[in-house]
DNA sequence: GTCGTATTTTTTGTATTCATATTGTATACG
DNA sequence: CGTATACAATATGAATACAAAAAATACGAC
């Protein structure tokens, strides 16, 4: 977001990445070319030459004829985002613990930092980015090109389920975000000790906590209505 | 590559995509924007678009302002393959069990008849190409968009790993390559009936084919990891 | 008043042109 | 003779202009 002026392209991928992960872009909305390429001073060939990049990475969705959408939260893509991330999830952190170079380290402990900076910045959607650049690193450590489309994909989605869970108005979650927090704690003990066993551990430690709140909050209304708007109206 | 008049866009991502796959384009390899657009009568801008959408499924890797080289498949890469296929290929015959369609199960039996006539026809880029059918729509069964971009990206690996596996000269494969046949009914038969164990664990010999085909060029042991689970199940 | 169809409007897709960055080469200097 | 630098050639990136397809709207018929 500080480089729109040196490299609007991709000042604009980042900048949607980060509206979509936050569900400032609604999943299922469309996005109009010219409006988003005169926001940013680009034409629309390099603005569509983006939406294809983030539609292969799973942001978008890209129809012939007809656009790009935000991609889609249905009941169905759930079960498969259930079944899905506890075993990527255990993967990669145990890859991470295996591959970790000290610079990757170093970015992890400073992710947290900042995660630990936005839990106390009533910001749902910053803690939301901030959690989801954790993991993101987590998936660079953990080297592997097989893998790491998923988990990416899987990011996404986790990203936007968890603004319910970030949302500052749900004060009875304070204990569970302090315990998320304290998890990515051990995770980064875990991966500097080269544990990949306690590491497989935290991970699905880390994934229940989040599942119990994803279930908990957004299944119970997710049954016909698509999610992501807005879960759990106060 | 007959709907090349029709729709060259879509024409020339298949071409491409079967040129990689088929090792046609080797790995490492860079493409020319102009003379690919020359070659199929497009000019460069959708033709980027193309480079972008097969960049964003693995294909490609972008370099910026030195255009799209094939993926490359280095030694340590191919570590990450041989820790990732198994669980993913257990993960996607799990799925594909429960999920199939009656019209993909009729798919995957058409692609069986095409890869059993490509095991003829004494070409190794067309058994390479009937089997990475065969399996992208055991990928397409799974119905999981989560697991889905990694099981893709393992499969142009797999299949340019196995254009040696394929290849007509190497007669003392014959038996195995009629095994692989096999295995691909068993497991339209497990599909069909339902039987996720079944699926899960003919993945696993399935792979345990291919493997030890491939381990000659590299020989890392696969993550201990239950074929197709979480790591720790609930 | 409602449904079907034709026309207008809007939006997406493609080609051409121009700008910018990189790479190879030649020449001059140490 | 080796190296550095300037310049030329080539390839990528971006913008504008144009074509085609969908959607919206208006009109007419029943």
């Amino acid at each position: 977001m500080r480089d729109t002026e040196k490299n609007p392209k991709q000042a604009l991928a980042d900048h949607l990445r980060a509206r979509i992960l936050t569900t400032a872009f609604k999943p299922g909305s469309d996005l109009d070319e010219v409006q988003l390429a005169q926001a940013f001073g680009l034409s629309r060939t390099p603005l569509r030459e983006v939406l294809r990049e983030l539609a292969g990475e799973g942001y978008l969705t890209l129809h012939p004829n007809r656009g790009a959408r935000v991609s889609d939260m249905s009941f169905s893509t759930m079960r498969g985002f259930f079944q899905t991330a506890p075993m990527v999830y255990g993967a990669v952190l145990r890859m991470a613990a295996h591959n970790a170079t000290a610079g990757q380290i170093s970015e992890l402990k400073a992710a947290q930092v900042v995660f630990r900076a936005a839990l106390n910045s009533d910001n749902a959607a910053q803690r939301a980015l901030a959690n989801n650049r954790f993991h993101e690193i987590t998936g660079e450590m953990a080297d592997n090109v097989y893998l790491q489309p998923s988990f990416n994909r899987l990011l996404i989605d986790h990203a936007r389920l968890s603004m319910t869970f970030f949302n500052p108005d749900e004060l009875q979650l304070t204990t569970e975000r302090k315990l998320a927090c304290e998890q990515h704690d051990a995770i980064i003990a875990a991966i500097e000790a080269r544990d990949a066993e306690a590491a497989a551990q935290l991970a699905n430690d880390h994934w229940n906590l989040s599942r119990n709140q994803f279930e908990l909050f957004v299944f119970p209304e997710a049954l016909d209505v698509p999610l992501g708007m807005s879960p759990h109206p106060v």
